[in-house]
DNA sequence: TATTATGTATAAGAATCTTATGTATATTTG
DNA sequence: CAAATATACATAAGATTCTTATACATAATA
């Protein structure tokens, strides 16, 4: 990601999220899903996906099955039942970690007299 | 901070948000803060607090002030112009990455015919 | 014909954090 | 009273995640 370093941490559970929704995606396909619904704000780059998507798949989260496309190359990748399992998790873990940020940085106001 | 890695990289923003609320602060105060505005769900370690802190005020964006109470040691941090103006930037950053977060978590429902 | 788009991959280094350890004083608990 | 916990700061080794750069290959566009 090419982006503010709040973004490390989260591309693993922005795949699995991706990839629950969509069923199969291949790695480019990512990227460019990412840059449209962020309207270009996040822009994924090779060097974090593909080591991302390796791990994950080590991991027996995601299951990769290749594909030839007009003469190129394709990995699709598609969560495991496990991946599914740990997708709610870390979706779960997300909605935590964004509703503690806004109460760090969304303080109910300070009273003033 | 003991937790989900999808915290990595927020912390600076964290310090400095709090700065900017409470004027001064000291390192363990920051951690105790954080662990009651989150109810003990975020933890902020004093590894990855003390060397933030340390790098923040290098980078100007901190002064520090040290204090002797009760015979004990605190090193007080507060924002300087430079590190007041940067932390509307960082604000706004945490805003975008949200807002990008839901759009990516959160997607319009798709129709179902 | 050269650039851009599509498609995957890795390696070196940077940044951030975890875990462990160290030092010291004050307070609380058994 | 002794031991444990709380307060307070600090650093070092290692893990994880990412950036940046590079590499290879085909298809489409300028």
């Amino acid at each position: 990601m090419k982006n503010s370093q709040l973004y490390k941490g989260s591309l693993n559970t922005i795949i699995m999220k991706l990839l629950e929704e969509n069923g199969k995606m291949y790695g480019y396909e990512i990227t460019q899903k990412v840059k449209l619904i962020t309207q270009g704000e996040l822009n994924i780059t090779e060097g974090a996906l593909y080591p991302a998507l390796h791990k994950l798949e080590a991991e027996g989260l995601l299951d990769v099955e290749i594909e030839k496309v007009d003469n190129r190359l394709r990995k699709y990748y598609k969560l495991t039942e496990s991946g599914t399992k740990e997708t709610v998790n870390r979706l779960s873990e997300l909605e935590d970690f964004i509703r503690n940020m806004q109460s760090l940085v969304n303080p109910s106001p300070k009273l003033e007299f």
